[in-house]
DNA sequence: TGATGCATGTAATCCGTTACATGATTCA
DNA sequence: TGAATCATGTAACGGATTACATGCATCA
């Protein structure tokens, strides 16, 4: 799955510009499995709009560049559902963290333990976003499965870290755990 | 963290092929954190020979090209105690299932129950792979503690699937549930 | 006899990130 | 005064996937 459909899912819920898009990536509930940079969501928006899958509406601002709303049309509906309706490839799973543990023999007790908390602090940040996600009302109608989802997930990881923590620090070398 | 780095830790727990390092990397440990293909592994390995990190041995086989078999060297452990001795980038998760249930309203009943019994499979098929992990010892430090780290979120999204599918087909237009 | 596993490699291509370019506003 | 937010865009570059090329052995 592409930017390019994934800016048209994202319009599928409203109107935007690619700086909202971008918003809504970081911080929506998108943020957790999905990533994209302006690099790739401004060419892809100006390529959307060039199939007419999508409209755009310039709004006149002071100061700034003028803001480009997007709005899909019922071509890009089309579209979409055209992609959409495939069964899903699988889910892709990239962690240095978990490489990084698996070779913990390479690296000092300091970084072991910053790895850790930084972890910890990634996973719990998540969470509150998924959490803040719930509390906003969501147009979308898998929102609350994939909040769960996502959550359930999340909690896990963090629930093992947290007891896992203190063990792995002791198996370290000399330098005392926590 | 890229595919050299990735050879480089395979390969510091012990020589191996190329074609020996992809089957570690999807069926091994490292397989639910971690992908290659043999597109990036081959050239990778030619050049961490290039750069003296590795050696290669070939072992001659009958009707079939020459295994090659790469082994570490001391000058690549060093290398790769250098590259794994940063604090780690955030783990990218990327779910085009979780897209799918988002915008579960574009798409038909029998493809919504044709993806979710797919991503069950999908992390059963993980889980299982864990647990025969768990089997063989594994001569990595860490291995324990990944192999939890990956039952506990996998199995904690499954949990939630499980729980969820009949609501989630029972919210669809007409057709019933299970 | 046809799929799967073993075994290596290259080239085209895709897709995306990073860095750069520009610049006003607002908050600390 | 310096950082963060708003706002859009391009170009260079990197990194990996996919498809192609080759071919024997084994199992069902």
């Amino acid at each position: 799955m592409n930017v390019r459909t994934l800016c048209l899912g994202i319009l599928s819920t409203g109107e935007a510009s690619g700086y909202e898009i971008k918003k809504d990536i970081e911080e929506g509930l998108f943020s957790h499995f999905i990533d994209a940079s302006f690099g790739s969501i401004y060419p892809a928006l100006t390529q959307l709009a060039g199939e007419g899958l999508v409209t755009v509406r310039a709004e006149e601002q002071s100061g700034r560049p003028d803001k480009k709303v997007y709005a899909i049309t019922p071509k890009g509906h089309d579209a979409l559902a055209r992609v959409i309706s495939v069964v899903p490839g699988r889910d892709k799973f990239k962690s240095e963290f978990l490489f990084q543990m698996l070779l913990q023999q390479y690296i000092t007790p300091e970084l072991m333990r910053a790895a850790i908390d930084k972890q910890i602090a990634d996973l719990e940040g998540d969470l509150a976003r998924i959490d803040e996600c719930r509390r906003a009302e969501q147009p979308l109608a898998g929102a609350r499965f994939v909040a769960d989802y996502g959550e359930a997930v999340l909690s896990a990881g963090l629930r093992v870290l947290k007891e896992k923590k203190a063990e792995l620090l002791l198996a370290l070398p000399q330098q005392a755990a926590e």
